[in-house]
DNA sequence: TTGAAAGCGCTAACAG
DNA sequence: CTGTTAGCGCTTTCAA
């Protein structure tokens, strides 16, 4: 590093090397250069090989811009997240990473939690000319913002969840709604409260998984919070407040069920003697705390995700297939049979 | 939303509008238009408004490639992230998304977690500027990479640290340790024990702490771990294996200092009243925990940051200034007075 | 203060 | 198979 005190300052950028320097040293046309080193089909070998020997010497580097100016692929594609700082969309995102980085794509990250900024994104499309793909984490997309997608005039995938006409990875939440209510159901328990965060496929799977059981689900039963540890500790209170209360509780995520257990220890109830509890997802903090859950594979989820984005973009995507990932139970230490003595 | 089968695939863009069309509507020409919507000095506020009002209507996104080829900026920043799905990167990024929409100026996101990665980005970034600018966020430069961003011409920022000579936006971490060590030592405890995650700032508050307060600070009190929960969970067992284990445990962060509440826990321990754990952050998770930490605006931090990086690629940063935002004590139920009866 | 015109570096027809 | 020729949309001299 240099002991220039303004050496933090941006410096001059090197001297430029483009393309017409690499078709003179190859002795070719600039046109033919541009073919050689893109996967053109129609080049001779020898030529190709000439150019390609050129630009390594010369240390080429393609100028994105005037690439994408004169009508090729920006390169770019942006993701659309809704909550950057949850472990989930983390996760989505380090995997799309490296997916797309093996692509050789660069990711634009857009923020579109709240209405207004959904609003933001859709009515003023800032990604408009700015990438080729764009990829939805786990947000729902109504008919009009599809609308305004389809207008962006380029290629849509959906991670973690499902929308639509789109193709998409995710999981199948009804069935990890299953698996944990049965697990729960299979330890005896019959009654069980929900903590929901959405009228989701989670929430309903704890509807017809109680229903076959034999079990009528009782609305007192299922209660619905903001997300979070804070929304899970709520929910659990309300469900504790009822007359009998549950049980056993599914709470729609690790972090809403870790609120919930906070509730029970300052209850003074023990879980699972006294309570059983099951999440979705399988955070790290989840084998931390013992917590039984129904493990997703997130990065994998969001690496597929950067797959199926790369391959549309080379045209090889025919159709608009749905990835679904399993999931899989984890026992751990918050559930066991109702009443069981320690 | 169409009811065609193909209606995934990309439809064809919109038609899009070009600065000629703004130009076209606002009455003047191609070349005014530019220098209206730029923030050029010499142009009359009348047709400066006009020209506005024109983009505004015709819902104008320039493009950015064009805009670099004739010589402007990307309008984009890229930011380097060793770990997108930890609670601490994904709120310096929400807090740096905002700031640079807000700037209109897009995110794009390199992961260089491991030195391939970094190898990755610094070679790959070359020669041509896919970026405005750099946010560095909480990882050190050396000083080969702090030549090629400088030989790129690009403005650098750091964010949730500070790194030699670039404009920066953080804590003081050394203070920060110091709240959380004055406040065992405040308690009575003299037997400290260090959870650390590097040989940092942190780290070092535990030795001076310890010994302005006339305590020799013991080597074996101290251990390093991998970061997160199973980190501290080990950090903590070391610590217990002790021939006389510490009163009190300063742990780097709270996730840490949950994993080693939890060995604490399953070694029939109970916090505070045989052992003390304190950490920093305050993570959602620690107000759910009720552990007592030292809290950082992380969020602020990267919105600071995001604001910075806007003013220099303006130009309005004279000098590499380094911001340092203020930690506090949160005073919550894992700490008390050594041997303390319940 | 504004307009006209010249590229920025590259890709994609269209000829040869 | 390869060369020629237009632009892509925007920022900038250079004049007016």
């Amino acid at each position: 590093m240099t002991g220039d005190t303004q050496s933090w300052r941006r410096a001059a950028p090197a001297s430029p090397v483009t393309l017409d320097d690499v078709a003179r040293r190859a002795g070719v046309s600039l046109a033919t250069a541009s073919r050689a080193l893109g996967e053109h089909p129609h080049v001779a070998a020898a030529t190709r090989a000439r150019v390609r020997e050129a630009a390594e010497a010369l240390d080429y580097v393609a100028s994105p811009e005037a690439a994408r100016l004169a009508g090729g692929p920006t390169g770019r594609v942006a993701v659309l997240v809704p909550h950057p700082s949850r472990w989930f969309f983390g996760e989505l995102i380090e995997g799309l990473e490296a997916a797309l980085r093996a692509a050789d794509l660069d990711l634009v990250l857009f923020r579109v939690g709240g209405p207004e900024e959904r609003a933001a994104f859709f009515d003023r499309l800032p990604a408009r000319r700015k990438v080729d793909a764009v990829v939805v984490l786990a947000v729902a997309v109504d008919d009009a913002e599809h609308a305004r997608l389809a207008s962006l005039g380029v290629d849509v995938v959906v991670a973690g969840g499902r929308v639509a006409p789109y193709p998409s990875v995710g999981i199948d939440d009804h069935g990890a709604g299953r698996q944990a209510m049965d697990h729960l159901l299979h330890l005896g328990h019959r009654r069980i409260g929900l903590i929901a965060v959405d009228d989701d496929a989670r929430a309903s799977a704890w509807r017809t998984a109680l229903a076959d059981a034999g079990i009528e689900p009782e609305d007192e039963l299922a209660t619905t919070v903001a997300w979070g540890g804070e929304g899970g500790a709520e929910g659990m209170a309300r469900l504790l407040g009822l007359r009998t209360p549950p049980t056993a509780v599914f709470a729609h995520d690790d972090e809403t069920a870790l609120g919930a257990i906070r509730t029970l220890r300052r209850a003074g109830l023990r879980v699972p003697e006294d309570l059983s509890v099951i999440g979705v997802d399988d955070h790290p903090l989840a084998a931390l705390t013992d917590l039984t859950t129904v493990a997703q594979p997130v990065r994998e989820q969001g690496r597929r995700a950067g797959e199926l984005v790369a391959a549309a973009l080379r045209g090889d995507l025919q159709e608009p297939l749905a990835e679904v990932l399993p999931t899989r139970l984890v026992l751990r230490g918050t559930t066991s049979p109702p009443g069981a003595p320690r």
